[in-house]
DNA sequence: GTCTATACACAGATAGAC
DNA sequence: GTCTATCTGTGTATAGAC
């Protein structure tokens, strides 16, 4: 499987977030009518990566968001009830999409070699096809309250869980090495993280996502499989 | 090496960024004598650091910074012209010292084994002496101005092309594999850069600097050492 | 060198017309 | 649903006393 080929799987079990957003948040905005709060939700969050990606969430008006949407202060309100709240609502939703697509994809495979290359290949995907969701989660999850950063905890440990777990079973097949699988899942999710963090490196020297994932699996199995 | 060995030897070199800072910023603070300066701007960035974690440079105001250092607003704009240009110091300071360190360990072997194995420790060696240091530049980065962020490009650069550099010497006299050393030095620098934005993982996972740094060797020497 | 007091810009948020 | 106008708190920064 290489990137189009994915992109056009997940395209079909249906990306859209900020439906999901209208849904889960009914009960605390005032729009009604679906279409015309999904239009405006997509409207902000693209506004929101755009004004943040250089300066931070914090630094990040209301008079900018409204500026860059082209929506006024007050219609902006309607959607949500505080720039808090956007934030924390912003990184639950990505949160869960995350979780559900990698487990779909983890549950997919049984051979753990298989397994492995489908669930390292899929995060990183995953993070091309979300990029801006995923480099806005990272480095805005300091400003979120405890509970909040309890859950990027949470599954940041799961899916180190989900990698030392495949690990663990192919070692009792004898397909890979033994040794520290929690800290090799560690390592795998760095060289994942590197993707979507360091998006300027790798768009200057012309690296594909292919490519880099490719690289990932050569250095991950060059080092687990057994002799 | 271990490091204890490295924190050893690092503190005799000296590693006063205080010291370093008043230095080259005389011409615009206003304080002239250098043991006050040095004091007090050893205040200033553990009180930055200490706010800063939590929630950003953005986030912190100058009040935060007067209340957490027990200092003045007044006497605060002494040391620097401003909450901006506080960031640029810092983010310069920081860059110098970790270029300098690295080229002195990079400098100091010949064997491209046991040059790529100093230069892998003495990164994550010295994230760990001087971590908020590190987890400040990294995250604060994109606060900066256009020149301050491709200086911020230049030393990524710098340092990934000291590993590639390594792997290409060391492939020419048959100790490493051929393969496409950028991309393996982005991959080492992922897994370096993971010990300082992770702190809350390997201290909840009780992984020491020296297990990490040994696990990340292991990776690296079994995917580029030839057979 | 360090303090207090203050200027003045801009932040998040809301009310009420349309 | 969306707008304009406005309230109120907080931000950075400076002046001038000590």
């Amino acid at each position: 499987m290489n990137y189009n080929q994915f992109k056009k799987q997940y395209a079909d079990s249906g990306g859209d977030i900020s439906r999901a957003v209208f849904l889960k948040n009914q009960g605390v905005m005032r729009i009604k009518k679906e279409k015309t709060a999904v239009t405006n939700l997509n409207k902000i969050f693209a506004a929101v990566f755009s004004i943040t990606y250089n300066k931070g969430y914090q630094a990040m008006s209301m008079r900018d968001l409204s500026l860059k949407t082209g929506m006024s202060l007050g219609a902006l309100y309607a959607y949500f009830p505080g720039k808090d709240e956007l934030l924390a609502i912003m990184q639950t939703q990505a949160r869960a999409m995350v979780k559900g697509t990698l487990e779909e994809f983890s549950n997919a495979y049984k051979d753990p070699l298989e397994k492995l290359r489908a669930v390292i290949k899929a995060h990183i995907f995953l993070s091309e096809l979300f990029r801006p969701w995923f480099y806005f989660t990272f480095m805005e999850a300091r400003n979120l309250t405890t509970q909040g950063f309890d859950a990027v905890k949470s599954i940041e440990e799961h899916t180190q869980k989900i990698l030392s777990d495949i690990l663990v079973q192919g070692e009792k097949i004898g397909v890979f090495k033994p040794g520290n699988h929690d800290l090799t899942a560690c390592m795998i999710k760095a060289m994942q993280q590197e993707w979507y963090l360091k998006r300027w490196k790798y768009a200057k020297q012309k690296i594909s996502v292919d490519q880099f994932t490719g690289h990932v699996l050569e250095m991950v199995e060059g080092f687990c499989l057994a002799p």
